[in-house]
DNA sequence: ACGATCACGTA
DNA sequence: CGTACGTGATCGTC
């Protein structure tokens, strides 16, 4: 008769291997459920059954950490940590969808699920019916490897397998499987936390077990073993005798069935169809796992198969003229950075699915004129990173245009937070395709990268335009991020002017100084090596050498961070601590001006990049170089600032901010009578604030009570704590309850808001800014309180910063709009300043335009406050 | 060479 | 035990 074949696999074991083998942040959905072990976990499970086709199969898993082992050995997987709080949930799941798909999920109180697998493997061998495939990452399961008998062991992620047959258990470890928990009892096993023997390593025990052919027999013959590390194994027979006693698996286990019980029934392909929607996984996916299973019913909606892409050949041109007018997806290769960008190839697909590529040193005259022409052209383009590929054109002399859609702003729009957007990553979370992304060297010789990726924009772009609709986020998509897009990269194009010689100069002082200081403070403790940039060396100096008391604990050791040497130098006075501080400040100035200087390109301007896709409040961020945070409240900070300056053919620079933006946003959503009142009045807010909260007349607000309502203030919109407010203000923590309480007494609307906000962003699982920018919290529910509470900080600061990022987004947009024609042109934006490079005469206008658009971005409850100043160098412009 | 950690600049 | 970022230095690991 034939054999049947029986799969068994160790769920937990697999489903493991699985999250770590696939990023959590592209595979979760749109509620927050993380699903990558889930994939990966089925993915695994269509390949081998596809290859293996058992007709029998159950998967085991384990039931928590307490089993008859931690009785015998309460150090037993005693080390491991909790599994991650994304993988926790995603059990449950897989065992959900075994379910659907037909296949027998076990697993018992008190055992493992190599208990279960090894009692099933038994019945099976006894049957003489079955050849059995465990499929596990456990190497344990090797002892049970035999003739009928194989394990299958994941070498990397979960898509490689190795099979282990007797014959290549005794290849890889020399030995047979049946001596295998001989061997791995005698080497112990850090994985179980099961000891070692000093001295014995998996060569030694390997060479003991061959020598005595069983871990029984070495020991009897225990006192035959010579040296330090005989003495070591006598002292540790027990030990041993135990570790072999856990390996063991329980073979005669009562199972509610028997491996005859594990047949595969047929599957419902409906309910299957309906699981991996749940899950949001695609059809890729689906359609392999039905393929390798036995199946009944049928889709009752028939799944859109994508055409065919045809690649095209034949001059460029004629292919373009073509398409005149129609929306085209374009996916362009070269360097992407402002200012020096370069464009290598090109990929163009139309709606058809008729693509084309080229590298663009061997266009024709012909072709490359209609290129420029078409991308310089109103005719839509559908990109992904616009901005980068609006550099890279740049660079060839071409002005790109007609942008309609970018993908990586759609998707981020869509799941803010993500870490990267890139195309093949995006391609993965919203379409669930794969995709090979084109290398930078890559020959065009029958490689249809470049048209497979801009085929997938235009398939992305489809999608994403519909998933946005659903969550009313178009507007916000099509009319300020879209059009703004193209503003950042002018922005960065253009870069701002730097006065080289003051930022060198300054430079200068700063080494000087940075290397003066550092001499005091080393000849100061006798320690002429000491880097007072190592926080490990300085602990070592500051509380033991100094035996200085402790500062608050990190991670790795105590802090010597500023506020903490500071609280040190007030109990304890040190000349090193006064010496150490300022060493601080000019090191960080001196490696400020430093990283500015490599920056500065050919044209003496610095040309950041805005990134528009990092910050998950909808804020833009700033890199290479951040100049975003330059300096700007120290004398020093002053002087860096005032090493930007106007450029050749300008007049001055104009910068105009809103004033206290967010505590207005803050009263416009909250609605507290008492904060709208007071802007609506122009009171000075933290003076009005002080006289409510220290029930005082207005006037009679003293600066320490004025600054003490300006920390809780803005406090209030990080969610601030009243411990944390008393740190803060060096105040007992009661005290600092005291005022918190008083001001939630006199504005009570905004206590109100405060818990609305984080209440309904529980219930929803994201919070949303006026502009209905989302932001999704899913660790709003978590059970870890750390977790959870950071969850709600960010839920209540998320709709008052985010709202904010919109306003200056808007006003963006209307200053371009209105500036057009003028010489004058942005430069920056600084979350809530704009910089302005202003053209000779154009100075009065141009601040009128900015104030005016600024201030008209949108209407609150409240009014806004923009304040402008000129001057030649962004410290002058400052007001 | 790369990643984690600390520290610190901005709004 | 206050949000959102990016960068540089150090130090451990690969």
């Amino acid at each position: 008769m034939t054999q049947k074949r029986l799969l068994l696999i160790d769920g937990h074991s697999m489903a493991f291997r699985a999250f770590y083998a696939l990023p959590a942040e592209n595979f979760s959905t749109s509620g927050g459920q993380h699903t990558n072990a889930v994939y990966g976990f089925l993915s695994m499970l269509a390949n081998i059954l596809a290859e293996e086709k058992p007709d029998h199969a159950a998967v085991a898993f384990d039931v928590g950490r307490k089993t008859f082992r931690t009785e015998m050995f309460p150090d037993y997987k005693a080390q491991r940590e909790a599994s991650p709080e994304e993988f926790k949930g995603q059990v449950p799941i897989i065992e959900d969808v075994l379910g659907d798909l037909g296949i027998v999920t076990l697993s018992k109180e008190n055992y493992e699920a190599d208990d279960i697998i090894a009692t099933l493997t038994t019945q099976a061998k006894a049957s003489g019916d079955f050849e059995t495939i465990i499929v596990t990452g456990d190497r344990d399961y090797l002892q049970l490897v035999d003739g009928s008998t194989t394990v299958l062991y994941p070498t990397k992620g979960v898509s490689v397998l190795t099979r282990f047959t007797p014959e290549a258990v005794e290849k890889k470890y020399d030995l047979t499987p049946a001596q295998y928990p001989d061997f791995a009892a005698l080497r112990g096993d850090p994985s179980d936390n099961l000891p070692n023997i000093p001295g014995v390593g998996e060569k030694t025990a390997t060479k003991w077990i061959k020598q005595y052919g069983d871990l029984e027999n070495l020991l009897n013959h225990a006192e035959e073993i010579k040296g330090k590390v005989g003495n070591n194994l006598r002292e540790r027979i027990d030990q041993v005798r135990l570790n072999r006693q856990l390996t063991q698996m329980v073979t005669d286990m009562e199972l509610p069935v028997d491996p005859e019980g594990l047949d595969m029934k047929p599957v419902d392909v409906g309910t299957v169809a309906v699981a991996f929607d749940k899950l949001e996984f695609g059809v890729n996916l689906r359609e392999r796992v039905l393929a390798a299973v036995e199946t009944t019913g049928a889709l009752t909606e028939e799944s859109v198969e994508l055409a065919d892409l045809t690649v095209d050949q034949g001059p460029l041109d004629e292919w373009l003229h073509a398409r005149s007018g129609q929306g085209l997806a374009v996916y362009v290769l070269g360097n992407s950075a402002p200012f020096q960008g370069d464009a290598s190839a090109i990929g163009i697909v139309d709606k058809q699915r008729h693509g084309i590529s080229k590298e663009l040193a061997d266009l024709s005259a012909e072709e490359d004129k209609a290129l420029g022409q078409w991308l310089e052209s109103e005719d839509p383009k559908y990109l992904h990173e616009a901005k980068a590929t609006y550099h890279m054109l740049k660079g060839r002399g071409i002005e790109l245009r007609g942008i309609a859609h970018d993908t990586a702003i759609a998707a981020y729009l869509l799941r803010p937070g993500q870490r990267t957007y890139e195309l093949s990553d995006v391609y993965q979370r919203h379409l669930q395709r794969q995709l090979a992304e084109p290398s930078q060297q890559m020959s065009l010789m029958g490689d249809t990268s470049l048209v497979d990726s801009a085929a997938a924009i235009l398939e992305l772009a489809e999608e994403l335009t519909v998933q946005l609709k659903e969550i009313d986020a178009i507007e916000l998509y099509q009319d300020l991020e879209i059009p703004l897009l193209t503003i950042l990269a002018r922005m960065e194009h253009t870069g701002i002017a730097v006065d080289l010689a003051v930022l060198e100069d300054q430079l200068q002082v700063f080494t000087d100084q940075t290397t003066q200081v550092e001499a005091e403070a080393r000849q100061l403790v006798d320690e002429p090596e000491l880097n007072l940039s190592s926080p490990k060396q300085l602990s070592v100096v500051l509380f033991d050498k100094l035996d200085l008391p402790k500062t608050k604990k990190t991670k790795t050791g105590y802090s010597t961070a500023a506020k903490e040497i500071e609280a040190l130098a007030v109990k304890n006075p040190h000349p090193f601590l006064d010496k150490l501080l300022s060493h601080r400040e000019y090191q960080k100035m001196k490696s400020t001006l430093e990283g500015l200087i490599k920056t500065v390109q050919s044209d003496g301007r610095i040309h950041t990049t805005f990134n528009q896709t990092v910050a998950s409040t909808g804020r833009l961020s700033s890199t290479e170089p951040n100049l975003q945070n330059i300096p700007v409240r120290t004398d020093a900070g002053k002087k860096i600032r005032s090493s930007f300056v106007v450029g050749e053919g300008y007049e001055c620079l104009l910068t105009a901010d809103y004033s206290q933006i967010e505590m207005r946003v803050m009263a416009h959503l909250s609605q507290d009578a008492g904060l709208v009142e007071a802007y609506k009045d122009g009171e000075d807010l933290h003076n009005y604030v002080g006289s409510k909260v220290f029930d005082v007349p207005i006037d009679q607000v003293t600066p320490e009570l004025r600054r003490r309502v300006k920390a809780m203030s803005y406090g209030l919109v990080y969610g601030l704590s009243a411990f944390g407010l008393s740190q803060q203000l060096s105040i007992s923590p009661g005290e600092a309850k005291g005022i918190m309480e008083s001001y939630f007494d006199r504005f009570g609307g905004v206590k109100r808001y405060l818990d609305d906000v984080v209440d309904q962003a529980r219930k929803d699982g994201y919070t949303s800014t006026v502009f209905g920018r989302r932001r999704y919290l899913p660790e709003l529910n978590s059970d870890n309180r750390v977790a959870r509470e950071n969850a709600e900080r960010a839920a209540l600061n998320a709709p008052i910063q985010g709202t904010a990022a919109d306003i200056i987004k808007v006003a963006m947009i209307r200053v371009d709009k209105a500036m057009q024609g003028m010489k004058s042109r942005v430069l920056l934006q600084v979350h809530d300043e704009l910089v302005v490079e202003i053209a000779p005469g154009e100075l009065d206008q141009v601040q009128v335009i900015v104030e005016r658009e600024m201030d008209k971005a949108i209407t609150l409850r409240v009014p806004l406050e923009v304040s402008a100043g000129a001057g030649k160098n962004w410290d002058e412009a400052a007001h």
